[in-house]
DNA sequence: TAGATTGTTAATCGATTAACAATC
DNA sequence: TAGATTGTTAATCGATTAACAATC
């Protein structure tokens, strides 16, 4: 499947997730084909959306028969990088970071969880959901000598910033971003913000203003 | 300050969170005015847009001298509802939820944490962070008797739908959700879905993508 | 007053939706 | 073939940026 050579707006990468995960459950109730219609009323969007998503792509349906839908998972799956393996590490084996290394429904959807690092020596050689938990000075060599894609950083608002650079300087590829702070990364090295206060201030609006 | 006539777009509200936190920042450094000329290339966004947005709700600035950064704060905090003091509770006193309580930051600026439901009895009465942890049983006469406003939704997929019905019923106002499910609420009742699947995905894309 | 910077209108850009010819 | 539904172009809508008059 080639690409267009229009780029593809961020909007619509965003929406791709969602997309797989629907088609998974369409697939988990055996259904193996769906039209951009039926698919626009179950996530509550347009079917012109759908069409023109799937089209940056190369357009994977058939006229007069709308999607199979496996089809569409495996394709979705493979534009989003899912079948490459990538490896991840945590840095910070707080409450949180512990946290996300045992909830393997993160984790899981192709993404491997290999390491975890922490600056406390008292928990460094432990296991957290049998991975082993290195010390922070090993990050450098860890991630070079394993070619780590990406880091999860749930380090305090203080710390997070050197460690960005550092894992910025041994070539980490992308960022799970947990503290509260906005990482000063060069362009090349894709970051996500999770911000959870952002979310909390936003819901907070959304109440308050309800009934206006 | 009245609010202008026209709504207020989604993706301006989204913003305010960031503005508050660079605001504080700034603040913090007792930088006590701006220009939106200034802040825009702090935020690495238009002057124009800060601008625009802030005139959303009334314009908060002064011609020839720019913004008061603390009266911004306060406007921007009002705006949010930061000063309502809402209230919150976890529903799922797992490894997630364990986190969050525990994760002070998360639960400050305004936002109170006041208790934790599990239906695991060999966990309910002890003490998370200094809140008690109930069993789920009580939910609906704590949310009701306490006025909650927000829930925290850390549950496996498979018991989030009837939590969510539950909470409705009972009067929640709002709701984050961190299982990867969405949830089928009412329009009335504001949710924010926290998919970390759906970023790491997201960022897999953005890795994959960005050399072509 | 002169200079600076907002508030606000107008122009541009991009994303969403509608429409329909192509085609399975 | 007739019916269905895509792929794609055109129309609409909304958000961002530019420009500048108002004014501190």
């Amino acid at each position: 499947m080639e690409l267009n050579d229009k780029k593809v707006p961020e909007v619509v990468i965003k929406r791709l997730p969602r997309y797989y995960r629907y088609l998974r459950e369409l697939l988990n109730q055996d259904i193996r084909r769906i039209s951009s219609n039926a698919l626009s009323k179950k996530m509550n969007v347009t079917a012109s959306q759908i069409r023109q998503d799937f089209n940056y792509f190369g357009g994977f349906g058939q006229q007069g028969y709308g999607y199979n839908v496996e089809h569409l998972i495996t394709e979705i799956g493979n534009i989003l990088g899912l079948n490459d393996g990538e490896k991840m590490i945590i840095i910070g084996a707080g409450n949180l970071g512990r946290a996300l290394a045992n909830h393997n429904s993160f984790i899981k959807r192709g993404f491997k969880l290999i390491g975890i690092f922490d600056n406390d020596n008292r928990i460094v050689g432990s296991s957290i959901n049998g991975i082993r938990v290195m010390s922070d000075s090993e990050i450098e060599s860890f991630v070079q000598a394993n070619n780590v894609d990406i880091a999860i950083l749930t380090l305090p608002r203080s710390a997070v910033h050197d460690m960005a650079n550092r894992l910025v300087k041994c070539g980490i590829r992308g960022i799970l971003n947990f503290s509260y702070s906005e990482l000063d990364v060069p362009e090349s090295v894709p970051v996500e913000n999770v911000h959870l206060s952002d979310m909390l201030m936003t819901l907070s609006y959304r109440i308050k203003n309800q009934k206006d």
